[in-house]
DNA sequence: TAGTCGTGGCT
DNA sequence: TAGCCAAGACT
């Protein structure tokens, strides 16, 4: 691409993001700390889903030091029903490594951004350039799907040379200066005229530049790989009810719903019913024979990688003192506490309806 | 490298 | 409806 291309391609997206810039609640902030905890909830999260979050995040923890001291169920409850726990773990942990490694300040550049945990290359290259005005690149999807249409780029995405390639290039269309600008005209572009399905590019800024459309092959960009398709689980779950209180666990720290909280249970085995399937769980994980009384509800869930059906049953200690033998921590929990333990989407549910049924109850019995 | 890690919205 | 996708990072 000569450097008169590059030339109209900075000036048009320019003045198309100073009219066209979604107005968002991180936009204009000039604290990195902020930027670092948008961009961070705003990994593989929709703006609509981040914005409330947003607000609430910044208001309980306004800055790194209320983060790195709070305790973790606390932030781990605050991110609830964001999805991707780590995310927030990690964002506690590099505010501690920022107190007692940086004296309480942000690094600005890339090389030393990426070192922290739950920073990758994307998120130090969008702090350098909004949070702090330096010229580096900041490549999301949005911007490899633009990327890729704009030089016509078949290589698979995936791989991460090709990816290396896509920000190489995005480098170089970077305008002295205005490279925070520069990386979110190409995100809001993405995001409103260089859609995945249907690009608008009648209405694209740099449509004479895009060569994907002088050959018409945008709908082909970028390339990616298909997944394979996800497999389903039927799980048991086991809720201990007694005196108005119930059983729950916190999960360990890594791998899936890290640190949350959850009622006790696991994966039906092979030829197993859901009988023996929740004595045996809840044998391995807390010590103790049970017995199964009512049923309570069926919930279906989606990950990303595979979908449950998970079934409750009231349950009964016939032996035994329940004992975290799997889960980091369990407690004996008031039904109208739940709420203040951080949960995945299925356990809240199943919470949720609880409380439903405990009011109905007593709606019930006050009659 | 390729699999893992949540959830909501859209088709 | 079942699958795809969204301001990715980690192992």
């Amino acid at each position: 691409m000569d450097s008169s291309t590059i030339i109209n391609i900075q000036k048009k997206l320019l003045i198309w993001y100073r009219s066209n810039a979604r107005s968002l609640p991180w936009r204009g902030l000039k604290d990195p700390y902020l930027i670092w905890i948008s961009e961070v909830m705003l990994q593989q999260t929709q703006v609509e889903t981040v914005i409330p979050y947003f607000h609430r995040w910044i208001d309980r923890f306004p800055d790194i030091k209320s983060v790195a001291y709070a305790p973790i169920d606390e932030i781990l409850k605050a991110w609830e029903g964001l999805g991707y726990y780590s995310r927030a773990r990690n964002i506690k942990k590099t505010a501690e490594i920022i107190l007692s490694n940086h004296v309480g300040v942000i690094p600005s550049r890339p090389i030393d951004l990426i070192k922290l945990p739950g920073i990758g290359d994307y998120i130090a290259g969008a702090i350098a350039s909004i949070g702090f005005g330096l010229d580096e690149p900041a490549l999301d999807a949005n911007g490899i799907r633009v990327i890729s249409r704009l030089y016509d780029f078949h290589g698979l995405v995936n791989k991460v040379a090709n990816k290396k390639i896509l920000k190489e290039n995005l480098r170089t269309l970077l305008p002295n200066g205005c490279a925070g600008d520069f990386n979110q005209a190409i995100m809001d572009l993405g995001s409103m005229v260089c859609l995945s399905a249907n690009p608008d590019c009648e209405s694209c800024p740099i449509q004479r530049e895009c060569m994907a459309f002088s050959r018409n092959t945008q709908k082909d960009l970028p390339v990616g790989k298909a997944r394979t398709k996800k497999p389903h689980f039927n799980v048991v779950a086991g809720i201990f009810e007694k005196n108005g209180k119930v059983l729950i666990g916190k999960r360990p720290t890594n791998g899936l719903l890290g640190g949350m909280w959850e009622f006790p249970g696991g994966k039906i085995e092979e030829g197993e019913d859901h009988n023996t399937a929740l004595k045996r769980e809840l044998e391995e994980e807390l010590g103790v024979n049970i017995k199964l009384r009512d049923a309570f509800g069926e919930y279906k869930h989606a990950y990303t990688h595979f979908s449950v059906t998970v079934f409750t049953y009231f349950v009964e200690i016939v032996e035994g003192k329940p004992s975290a033998k799997v889960a980091e921590k369990i407690e004996w929990v008031d039904i109208r506490s739940l709420n203040d333990f951080p949960m995945g989407k299925v356990d809240r549910s199943i919470s949720n309806d609880l409380q439903e049924k405990l009011d109905h109850a007593s709606s019930v019995d006050s009659v």
